[in-house]
DNA sequence: CTGAAAGCGCTTACAG
DNA sequence: CTGAAAGCGCTTACAG
């Protein structure tokens, strides 16, 4: 079939110039004197022809597309933590659709067919207006190229990295981590045990910090446990979380807050193993980020859709004041969760 | 900062012209003798300034950008339906990642912040090398547009509009659908029912299609029994399904197959139904379409990753083949799932 | 062995 | 009121 119709087809239809007819399309006609007849004949003509814009065209010759990057260091859709990832992804969508945003997910291989490194991945990513990064790491040379070049992009999660140059949308764990364990201590809890993965990335690290800051406060040795969730595998895991609670049971424990990951491993290993105990009667549990489908489960939520959201709004704002300022940075709120497996501390 | 560098830019610091930093770039050096020392002096400038390939104008001037996009005629990352979208974007994921092309999600405002038509929305799509299309709804004067454009596109799920012209992978429910009725004539049940919901896609209607010619050549009268799965408020559903699985107990019924939907609502009322029936000594549950969670519902499963791994690799076949042949058209198989909700029917 | 030139389809000063 | 021209950063004949 014939090829698409340009704006030169429209022109010689309508018998002006190529630039009149973008003038015309593009409504920029502020200055200029029009003959409304002029600008009917040109849109008709138009309309006639069946004429879209190229996307590509317009970009290369005016530096906006509208579209913004999603860069993952992973997949973006793995496969053992949708729950985890999926609503993030789903408040980027929603926002970016909102703002007349369409989304770039770069798959991290370069779009070159060989194994390219991230270097050169993420440079790829300007062909977006901006783009949004996420995983836990952050190789410090290509991000510090974009933010040396002006490009706009926003973290999800806190990142302190480049001397704290990196804008992002993180989680306010320390105060939600801290709300938690004074809900414990309110209910007159004294012994608590804070389990917690071998990870060190600020999401773990902030709810430690939260945990132990309001322990001290409470004049509270909290005492912290560490397991290899991550690498361990799902039985051994199970084993070694079963042993500890065991024993925590001996040591006149009565309350355990275990910090929610990725993977929702440790949790779900913790939830095992208090199987046959009574929550919260004999125990109390609560959560630093509650895992899908267990909404009894006391503690608070992260706020990942709107993770999501205040991305792209931080991304948009950015790309569209071109403003060189500090750094947009927020934390947000956490959702509190009641649920029901704290309970008075028995006496 | 300064403006990120460009061919003229390496082609001054090598001293040589910016064609030939293209060509020795672009590694299309073939009907060309160059000496190796250029090339080598070349790429080290390239490297030096940090040269990215502006995807925008590479696209423009070659008409390749290794990008193919993803257009969902509502929400890529719907909240209700998680289960049953998220392993298609999986899928799609990472096959083009294995084939090194990034991916361009389009939301369907259009980039334009206004709440643009499909019209224009699909029209941009071919800003990318190709597209997918995913969602219930053709709309096929875009569609025609375009694959009169001779743009590369694949629909995700069977398609006979347009004259059947559609590239699209889809799902042999009727196939899969006919099997399962088969093996639950094979174990004996003669009284079943098939609960569908009120929904005209193909992936109902072929279902169901599968369902009434096992059954006609089993010399058996299934009765299809429709309720309004997708419209219905789920108090109101869950009522109407109790209500039925209470008559059909009354008729003597041994067997119930009910066709899985996106939202899972139906399956799900259903399993609620039966709560208090012994599965499948009393009643035997098939399901055509396993919903998550659910690794004991007898049935199929359908390959969700699958189908979004075929659907780049056709999308991507046609990319670089740009053949004009016939549509290319695929149906994959479903996984049939053994489960332990079917058994003997009572005697 | 390498470069000057045209062209992809637009936007944007600039000149009448 | 409208158009000729340059330019966005590439690729691709074509010419030496």
């Amino acid at each position: 079939m014939a090829r698409a119709p340009r704006q030169a087809d429209i022109a010689a239809a309508a018998g002006v110039s190529q630039t009149t007819v973008s003038l015309i399309l593009s409504g920029n006609t502020d200055g200029m004197r029009l003959a409304e007849s002029t600008r009917l004949r040109v849109l008709k003509a138009a309309e006639t022809l069946g004429y879209v814009p190229d996307p590509v065209a317009t970009r290369l010759a005016s530096s906006r597309n509208h579209m913004i990057g999603v860069y993952t260091f992973a997949s973006a859709f793995p496969t053992a933590v949708d729950g985890f990832y999926y609503p993030i992804l789903a408040g980027i969508e929603e926002e970016a659709a909102a703002l007349g945003q369409d989304l770039i997910l770069f798959t991290g291989t370069g779009g070159l067919g060989a194994r390219a490194d991230d270097k050169t991945a993420i440079r790829r990513t300007r062909i977006a207006d901006g783009c949004l990064f996420f995983g836990r790491h952050v190789p410090e040379e290509p991000i510090d190229w974009l933010l040396g070049g002006g490009f706009p992009l926003v973290y999800i999660g806190r990142r302190d990295e480049l001397a704290g140059r990196i804008p992002y949308v993180g989680v306010d764990y320390v105060a939600a981590s801290a709300a938690v364990v004074n809900r414990l201590v309110e209910a007159g809890h004294r012994e608590i045990r804070y389990l917690r993965s071998l990870d060190d990335a600020l999401s773990s690290t902030d709810r430690e910090r939260g945990v132990l800051t309001a322990a001290a406060s409470a004049g509270l040795p909290v005492r912290r446990i560490v397991v290899r969730a991550a690498d361990a595998e799902v039985g051994a895991l199970g084993s070694e979380v079963r042993e500890l609670v065991e024993r925590w049971r001996g040591e006149g424990v009565t309350a355990v807050v275990v910090e929610e990951t990725d993977t929702g491993s440790l949790s779900a290993a913790l939830l095992d193993a208090v199987h046959d105990i009574r929550v919260p009667a004999e125990l109390s549990l609560a959560v630093l980020g509650q895992p899908a489908g267990h909404p009894e489960l006391s503690g608070f939520e992260v706020p990942r859709r709107e993770l999501g959201r205040q991305a792209v709004r931080l991304l948009v704002d950015q790309i569209t004041s071109s403003s060189t300022g500090d750094p947009e940075q927020m934390l947000l709120d956490c959702i509190p969760i009641t649920g029901s497996t704290i309970g008075q501390a028995p006496c």
